[in-house]
DNA sequence: TTAGGGTTAG
């Protein structure tokens, strides 16, 4: 393609409404926009300083994608890329960097690393590069989890002389730890001559994300001078393990023994766990807190968070009155969802539909997440013409491609509803690729309930193709034997467990 | 004229 080509492609789609299904081939025309900028050569060696100014404090404006590429293109195209290298220019080569490294497209930063160093020696710079370059690129090989391509720069930034600089052996750091080449993150941890929070935190960070909790504790412990950040990582780290009340544990301890107030990330993170173990209390004391430091205005996740929390602690009038303080214009597809997923959870499926259809009217497009809300609540609600509307409708009229999780929830419906042939019609429509065995169990369970001795039979077989293991569904066999007085099938079936060394560990409650 | 750009939690 041709660079003025690339351009009008990518100007055309730009002018254009960007949905979903655009952005890949918007990036596809950058990807290809960029690759022509890598070999476009000119010959202009005139200085042009403040043009070069122009560039940079364009860069430092944080520009979007497009005006960064159009800056890119100016430097390359103008042959300013050519021009004496001072520190400007160096800058520009850097912001180009970061800007490709964070937005996605780390390839992109690689080839312009290649295109600076060439450049930039055959012009009158005296460096090819400074410690921002090797931080950037090393954010490039974290965000495409390559750690052969960062091992490589890793060796590449020792010949240049910037293996022992603070900044880029924390980038280091975060690079391995991010590509789960924890142990060597740990090596360049420990040869750091010198570390800051922020090399303790990557580092933790590194060991929590792989499920290193200890380690990452014993190392938490010794940190000398620990930041939020410390404390929001070991706090997400222990929820993600579930280990709630840990989790809790740590957060009081970052109030009561190093004084340190959490942030919205640090409430983020701590919603799981006041959940997990239905603390409506705490609930309420992390909604005061946050009214209190206007993270509720700021941040719509943490409003969000306090509906779904609110309701896991089982307060469906206060997670309610959340989301109605919100006004229209804040809430976003997520808040939307929330309340949706709360009736539902709660089995108010008429108050699930009416507020789905509210967000309907004012023009939210549903997503895979709503729709799965929506028809679990037409499922506990025993709304099933409903439900087979709104499944249709998010399939024809939103275009989203069901998964296993609609499927399941659709053929629990019919079966609760005792329509168990188009339940199993429905199993027999689930595509191959998505099809898993939690589907028939659903239907075996039915069955059970409907007593469909036929069908169950049926059933089971296909399970029994699939997984023999699982004692549950012997048990629900033998049930409805049992129910309909076929005793000696429900007897054989028990044998079957026992010889397939099937167990099944009785339930118990504690109501 | 000069400074400006970096690494961590979701």
């Amino acid at each position: 393609m041709k660079l003025s080509r690339a351009i009008s492609c990518l100007f055309s789609i730009n002018s254009c409404s960007m949905t979903p299904t655009k952005r890949p081939l918007k990036n596809l025309i950058i990807r290809q926009y960029v690759k022509e900028l890598h070999t476009y050569h000119i010959r202009d060696e005139s200085y042009s300083g403040p043009v070069q100014q122009r560039l940079l404090s364009l860069l430092l404006k944080q520009p979007t994608r497009c005006q960064c590429l159009q800056i890119h293109s100016q430097f390359i195209t103008t042959g300013l890329h050519q021009c004496k290298i001072d520190n400007t220019g160096m800058m520009i080569w850097n912001m180009l960097l970061r800007e490709y490294s964070l937005d996605n497209f780390p390839e992109e930063a690689l080839e312009l690393y290649k295109q600076m160093k060439e450049t930039l020696a055959s012009s009158y710079s005296s460096s090819l590069a400074d410690s921002f370059t090797y931080s950037f690129l090393l954010k490039a090989c974290a965000s495409s989890h390559q750690p052969i391509k960062g091992n490589q720069v890793h060796a590449h930034i020792f010949k240049v002389g910037f293996g022992f600089h603070l900044y880029v052996q924390t980038a280091l750091v975060n690079m391995y730890s991010i590509c789960g080449c924890l142990g060597e993150a740990k090596r360049v941890f420990y040869e750091m001559p010198e570390r800051n929070s922020v090399s303790w935190n990557s580092m933790i960070t590194g060991l929590t994300n792989w499920g290193e909790l200890n380690m990452a504790q014993a190392l938490f412990d010794d940190m000398p001078n620990r930041t939020v950040v410390s404390w929001t990582v070991m706090i997400d780290g222990y929820t993600r393990m579930n280990r709630p009340l840990e989790s809790l544990i740590y957060f009081c301890k970052m109030l009561v023994e190093d004084g340190i107030k959490p942030n919205e990330i640090t409430i983020l993170a701590i919603f799981p766990a006041i959940s997990n173990l239905g603390l409506l209390e705490f609930c309420q004391s992390i909604h005061a807190y946050s009214e209190k430091n206007g993270f509720m205005a700021s941040e719509i996740r943490i409003t969000n968070s306090l509906i779904d929390a609110y309701a896991k602690c089982g307060c469906i009038e206060s997670a309610f009155r959340v989301f109605e303080e919100v006004s229209t214009e804040r809430r976003s597809l997520v808040s939307w969802t929330s309340i949706i997923s709360v009736f539902a959870m709660h089995g108010m499926a008429e108050e699930a539909v009416k507020w789905f259809e509210e967000m309907e009217k004012i023009g939210l497009r549903p997503n895979r997440i709503t729709f799965l809300g929506v028809l679990n609540a037409c499922s506990h609600g025993g709304l099933v013409n409903e439900g087979l509307k709104f499944f249709y409708k998010m399939v024809s009229e939103y275009g989203v491609v069901p998964d296993i999780k609609h499927y399941g929830c659709l053929i629990d419906m019919l079966g609760r509803a005792g329509r168990l042939d188009e339940a199993e019609k429905m199993v027999l429509k689930v595509p191959k690729d998505v099809i898993n065995v939690v589907v028939w169990r659903i239907l075996l369970g039915a069955c059970s309930f409907h007593g469909n001795v036929d069908m169950g039979e049926r059933v089971m077989r296909k399970i029994l193709e699939m997984e023999r293991g699982y004692g549950g569904d012997y048990v629900l066999l033998s049930n409805i034997f049992s129910s309909v007085g076929r005793y000696e099938d429900a007897e054989r079936v028990r044998r079957l467990m026992d010889e397939r060394n099937a167990f099944k560990i009785p339930g118990l409650s504690l109501i």
